[in-house]
Order: C-alpha cells, then structure tokens, then sequence
DNA sequence: GCTACTTTCCGGCACAGGAC
DNA sequence: GTCCTGTGCCGGAAAGTAGC
C-alpha cells in the first residue's frame, strides 16, 4: 500500500466509476481496479458496492475515506514545508465574537497580513456557542471565544485577558436596581456574564433588547435605551462615549480571557499553523 | 444485440536485493 | 560491477454482467 492507493481509492469515491477515474489519472481502467482491489485485501474490507452504472462507497469505503484524505493532506504539507520556496499560503478560516473582531482584530489581522500576505483570510463572526460548535463541525480552523470551551476535542491558547464594563447613560443605586439591559444574542459569553453578575446582585431587568452588532449596542446605550457590558477594549475604542457613566465588573466576573479555540483532530495547514505561531 | 460497466488474466518492464 | 531472481506495477485483451 502506498500513498497513490490513497489518491486512486479517493478520485474513485469522487467519480464514482472506476473507468472515468482511470481517464481522470490517465490509467488503465484495470490498474484503477487492481489499486482498490490492493486497497481492499490490506484492510480485509470492501470499500466500493459494484453495480453496472459505477461504484459506490461501503460503509467502509465511508470511514475510510477522511483518513485517505488526511494522509493526503498531510503529505502535500510536507511538500510544501520541505520546498526551497516555502511560504504559507491558502485559505484560512476563522471566526471571532464581534466584539473581538471589532476592537482586538483589526491590528492583529492587518499585521498578520504584511507578514504572510498569500494567506487569503475569511472572518466570521457569531456568539461563543456558535464559533465553538463551527469549529468542532470544522466549518472554520479556529476561533477567537470568551472563557473555557469544555469540550474533549478542542485545543486552545489564551490570546487575551479583557475587563469587562457595565455602561450607561446613568449609574447609579436607582437606575441599578431596575435597569433595561442590552446585549449580545444568547450564546454570548459576555452577556452570560453580565446576566449572572445581575442575578449575583439581585438586579432584575426591566426588560432585555438583543443586537448582533457592537455597533447597534452602542447606538442604544448612547440614546439612553439601557445598559449593557463591553470590554474596556470595546469602550477605548468607541467614540462618542465621553457623556456615559461605565462602571468595571468586579472579581471573578472580570478580567476574563479571550481564547483561541481548534480542534485537536483537525489537519493543519501551513496557513494556520502560521497563525498558530503568530498569535 | 448493443452498450457500458467491472473483473480477470497475462506479458512486459522497472527496481531492489543477493550471489558471485 | 554484473547477473539472476523476486516483487510489484502497468497496459492490453478478453470475459462477465445487466440495462435498454
């Protein structure tokens, strides 16, 4: 068995017929036949149903293919690290909370690109829950979330440390006690936070708008519609917030730190161990 | 019977390893 | 260094199968 078994094995699950993958790869049909034949003896399994109009995978053929795929991929990887004219490139996807990609990002990412600019980056945004479940479902690479991720086959390294800030036109005892809270959707790290930092205080909400975007939080914050919890990242950079009264979370609630999550199974790439390396 | 598909068989070739 | 042998891969041809 060699890794051309595995490119042949892979090309025949994609066509799926056997003659068409032998033109594809410019090989006899027969030797196409004998490599899944070769394929199927050394791991005492059959991985294609034969039938007249071509092939189709087993259940075997099924589990087999990712691992064909990762060897592949890996093998190409060491190429690439192995040439003369080594240099990162390709797609890299990754996700961030807004409010991470709003204020820590925008440096981060721009610098990132002067050092490595054949690395073509795709950013995503969403709440903790969503990133996370995107990275396990390898949807992106990686992803920049807020506290522990506590799942078995993620990996991550702490990026940032953030204090986190209540904000509002007017703090005080009165204002506290029954305030109109703005945050992030559900799933949000942040606004889990603020919400357990309210029930810790007995501060009951008078009512609660959800945003998706930074930008909309402030907007409201600023026309006196309620409070809400950034980082103080979040509130250095915005404008305008010079007549709002902003008050820091106290122990355990803040600071808190920004991860940057992967799964520990996934197949890296070049790009995104640069990335690994960078951050 | 034709067509489109897969499998099997066989001879040729390349290469590695051992003997001399 | 040369020759022999074993092994593995390749391509071509033929055979088998089923739908139309």
């Amino acid at each position: 068995m060699n890794t051309e078994d595995f490119h042949i094995f892979k090309q025949a699950a994609a066509w799926q017929n056997i003659t068409k993958t032998a033109q594809h790869l410019n090989r006899t049909q027969s030797n196409v036949t004998a490599r899944i034949q070769h394929l199927e003896h050394h791991f005492q399994t059959q991985l294609f149903y034969r039938h007249k109009q071509g092939v189709t995978l087993t259940p075997s053929g099924k589990i087999l293919l990712p691992y064909a795929e990762r060897v592949l991929h890996h093998i190409q990887d060491a190429e690439t690290a192995l040439s003369d004219a080594y240099q990162p490139k390709g797609m890299l996807a990754i996700g961030s909370m807004e409010t991470t990609a709003a204020t820590r990002l925008p440096e981060l990412l721009s610098s990132f690109h002067s050092d490595y600019p054949e690395i073509e980056l795709s950013l995503k945004t969403g709440s903790t829950k969503q990133l996370t479940e995107a990275v396990l479902h390898r949807e992106i690479e990686g992803a920049f979330i807020g506290g522990e991720w506590g799942r078995p086959k993620l990996d991550g390294i702490e990026v940032f440390r953030e204090d986190l800030i209540v904000v509002g036109k007017e703090l005080n005892t009165e204002t506290l006690e029954h305030p109109h809270v703005i945050v992030f959707q559900s799933g949000c790290f942040y606004r889990e936070t603020f919400e357990k930092w309210l029930r810790e205080e007995g501060i009951v909400p008078t009512g609660m708008m959800e945003l998706n975007t930074l930008d909309g939080i402030l907007g409201c914050v600023k026309a006196g519609l309620g409070i809400t919890l950034l980082t103080k990242s979040a509130v250095r950079r915005a404008e305008g917030l010079d007549d709002l009264q902003q008050m820091e979370l106290p122990f355990p609630y803040s600071p808190v730190p920004t991860y940057f999550i992967y799964h520990n199974e996934a197949v890296v790439t070049p790009a995104f161990r640069s990335f690994l390396e960078y951050l």
